[in-house]
DNA sequence: ACAGTAACACTATAATATTACAACACAGTC
DNA sequence: GACTGTGTTGTAATATTATAGTGTTACTGT
């Protein structure tokens, strides 16, 4: 099976079929977790939807509104279990420096991922850049570190804003 | 004048002259807001020098608490405020995946900061590598990207801790 | 059906960060 | 020394993000 990898990367048109972006990254859960035998439960279903709406990071009280809108109307708890749940998988990732969530482009990709985030439009945008994973690699190595886990995130402006 | 630079990056050893690493943040503080025109007041100052405890870092609450223990009980704002001048002014780095604070060890730096954060004991270390920021940029820039700031952490083991 | 486990609901609360406005302090000028 | 404008701090309230703890429900395998 083929990871949503080509159709979500980077900093799409503005008028991409979204349809398509959030069916592959729903397919690739329901994949994942069946080869896992973990179970994606409606709610943690709903809310990987949710962060997928747009290639833009959604706080976790942002979904809640969205569940709330729904009739359906969970605690924080659960969404942020529901969060936990489809990061440890590798379905979303965390943006520490915006306290937000995003669905993961490149869920099959085993390496680093780094996020290119618009501070004029709000769009985040994921890359999977070895050079920077290398650089950092060595980095750290030529400071007796062990790096475990790297957090890339680099803000400006994409594409479509730096033109305005 | 020189920065602290020499004397504070990287790991090091558990007994070096930490009375030294607070004396030079402070000094070169003073010097850059002499030099910007701005003012190092007493809260701004006590502030750097909590941060600069240690090379650990520091949650704008846990600064509160030991303003608080010296008679002296500011709130939130008053700390928030004096954080966001030493971040302004390049003399405190914030770590987002952390919530929290620690000092410049390289002030006077003009690029960019990676973090080394250990999961284990809690320090951190500052390293300004230029192999990193280029790669950084490379890759943003290969997606049409204008980067204007780049965050990057990397979690791990210090080359105490992984030994044990 | 039953037991074991995983997930969820719910309440409460912790931890982090900001808004808004009033009071004060300092620099430069008269 | 008083006046004035700017920048800094004090204070109270509140917003935002995240977790703890307890009990209940739902699914899985036997």
């Amino acid at each position: 099976m083929n990871s949503p990898q080509e159709r979500n990367g980077g900093f799409l048109p503005d008028r991409h079929d979204h349809g398509d972006c959030v069916a592959a990254a729903l397919e690739w859960a329901i994949a994942v977790c069946g080869d896992r035998g973990v179970r994606l439960t409606p709610v943690r279903r709903r809310v990987l939807e949710i962060v997928w709406q747009g290639h833009r990071p959604f706080g976790a009280y942002a979904i809640l509104e969205v569940l709330s809108g729904e009739g359906h109307c969970p605690s924080p708890p659960t969404v942020y279990r529901a969060l936990e749940f489809l990061v440890s998988h590798g379905l979303v990732h965390r943006l520490p420096s915006l306290n937000a969530f995003v669905g993961c482009s490149r869920p099959g990709h085993s390496g680093a991922a780094q996020f290119l985030l618009c501070t004029a439009c709000g769009m985040a945008a994921e890359i999977n850049d070895s050079g920077i994973e290398s650089a950092i690699e060595r980095g750290a190595a030529a400071e007796g570190f062990d790096c475990r886990d790297q957090a890339v995130e680099i803000s400006g402006l994409c594409p479509h804003c730096r033109e305005d």
